[in-house]
DNA sequence: CTGAAAGCGCTTACAG
DNA sequence: CTGAAAGCGCTTACAG
């Protein structure tokens, strides 16, 4: 920058005032030549501002923190690539870190982006309890939630409940009476969400339903389906809460001896890009992944920029495939 | 910090002297005494570094940039796992951008992690042709590649040549003498090392192998698959350099109306978690990822430290499951 | 329209 | 063992 104000011939502030400034600033700070002077050595020199001494100067990083359970699951990445993408276009930097769902890694990495002066927070990985979004509210630090809501605080989700609901629907309509959930996680909103919105419409039908807990991947599906199916009789149709466990029940059904898409209709939920291509495609409710990332960016974006936020939750859509065939 | 200065009745100069120094430097800077209360002090008062401080001054940022195809490829994401983890130890701080093997936006990426002041990069997507790798050793960019290899340049890789070598000898044992490889895209080291290693074995026992290019995902693997099952008479064993691609050609296969692992043995590469829970588990060349992250960033700290590079070439591991049994 | 000055929070030669 | 000073590269009130 001094090099900049030297070879154009003014000061270092009039070089940061047209470089930075809105077009009215830049008006009020140099004449058309001073200013077209300073942008063309700074292309010449190859200029590139150094972002910890304006952030040093300005208390703003520009920085946002993003925290996952993990970003080797899909809906995760996903939702990352969103948010990445929506932050480029605001010209904020992000960085994610894994917390593998265990509030120790939670806290410890929520506390590392702060050291690292972020700007706010995006929080994937948000617990039922809201214990640590409490706290953070409490203390003032600007976050949002995205993929799962907690303690109604400002979050970027799909309608899970809604979700679930479609997924009971189709079942109803194909007749299947006995029929069962994999839940996912005890601790996160979309597997709750998802579960209710199934549970509560079977039920204004008559049937319970039971419902079982487990991982979010393959493994904790084929565990939860292989207890389902030893039940007498075994369940004709299972909602599992994630694409994953959906393929993880899939496996456990054919290792029952069952025919699944046949004997077990199986559905999942996030439409990842694996269900349609499937050796038995799957059936499941498409949610807006990379779009819940870019909301959830912005409605951060308009939290820094003081505004009140407004929680997002937006439309799933059932996709019907082979896994979920009409019986008979 | 000046406020722990102020509170222990010291220089500023000797916080900084006591809290960053080795154990000689704190000997030399300050008495036991004195050096306790400041640490007292700035424990007391939750005292956190200013890094944007801190780099402005030392002109080191303890930020590496990743560049990625992209993150939700799960080979990618778990890669991204080791290095974050292994940065984390090091104390730095790591931040990923996916590039969608597009050169313009590698180039573009580049750029925005370089005018971050990061100090050094580790490249997840070079290309065969090492256009971007040259210019950046040219330029004298501290990085390193991971998991594709190219031009020399430093890098963590598996032995991708030596796995589709495991592929072949496993398929030459069931006696399959008409194969073909979905050889994955063709500017990637992975792909063409994995196919080279088994189209080379093959030609030993006297077999030529066609292979055909696609993307790394189910979709491209389905494509692929299709148009190798359209040949007469059809392989009866197909090697996909991915997991995913694998995943399609099962799919393919189906839809041929063959059965898959019976009429058409399929191997992928990778063994990603999904491979031992498909309905049909799928046999699959293990590849250390995470590992291959670790010492991608192990790497990057030893030439930031200015010691001479020696790139890894990790082992790889067949794991033979039901896609791939037995014949007759 | 433009400049000079102060200061963001650190580190590190220099001096004692 | 400890301090005083300079400076990293910016921004922004203040002054003209």
């Amino acid at each position: 920058m001094r090099t900049i104000a030297e070879s154009a011939g003014v000061d270092v502030s009039t070089v940061s005032r047209v470089l930075n400034g809105s077009p009215a600033e830049v008006a009020r700070a140099a004449s058309r030549e001073t200013a077209d002077a300073i942008r063309d050595w700074a292309a010449r020199l190859d200029y590139r501002p150094n972002p910890h001494a304006k952030s040093l100067r300005t208390a703003r990083s520009n920085l946002i923190g993003v925290l996952v359970p993990r970003l080797s699951d899909l809906t995760l990445a996903t939702i990352y690539e969103g948010i990445e993408d929506a932050a480029a276009r605001h010209g904020l930097a992000t960085f994610v870190m894994n917390s593998y769902d265990r509030p120790a890694e939670q806290r410890a990495r929520v506390e590392l982006a702060l050291s690292r002066r972020v700007d706010g927070l995006i929080l994937g990985d948000a617990h039922e309890d809201a214990r640590l979004a409490d706290e953070m509210a409490a203390r003032k630090v600007p976050f949002v939630l995205v993929s799962r809501h907690a303690g109604g605080h400002p979050s970027a989700t799909c309608d899970d409940y809604r979700g679930g609901g479609l997924v009971a629907e189709h079942f109803l309509r194909l007749g299947h009476s006995r029929v069962a959930v994999i839940a996912g996680e005890p601790f996160a909103s979309t597997g709750l969400d998802r579960t209710a919105g199934f549970v509560d419409l079977y039920r204004k039908a008559g049937i319970e339903v039971p419902t079982v807990h487990s991982a979010f991947d393959t493994a904790g599906g084929h565990k939860a389906a292989e207890e389902l199916l030893r039940r007498r009789p075994h369940p004709t149709a299972i909602f599992a809460v994630n694409d994953f466990a959906a393929i993880g029940a899939l496996g456990a059904v054919r290792d029952a001896g069952l025919r699944p898409g046949e004997d077990v209709a199986v559905a999942g939920f996030n439409d990842t890009p694996l269900a349609a291509e499937l050796p038995l495609p799957l059936t499941s409710v498409r949610s807006p992944m990379r779009e819940m990332g870019t909301r959830a960016l912005e409605l951060l974006v308009s939290i820094l920029g003081g505004q009140q936020p407004v929680s997002e939750r937006l439309d799933p859509e059932l996709i019907v495939r082979a896994s979920t065939l009409p019986r008979g």
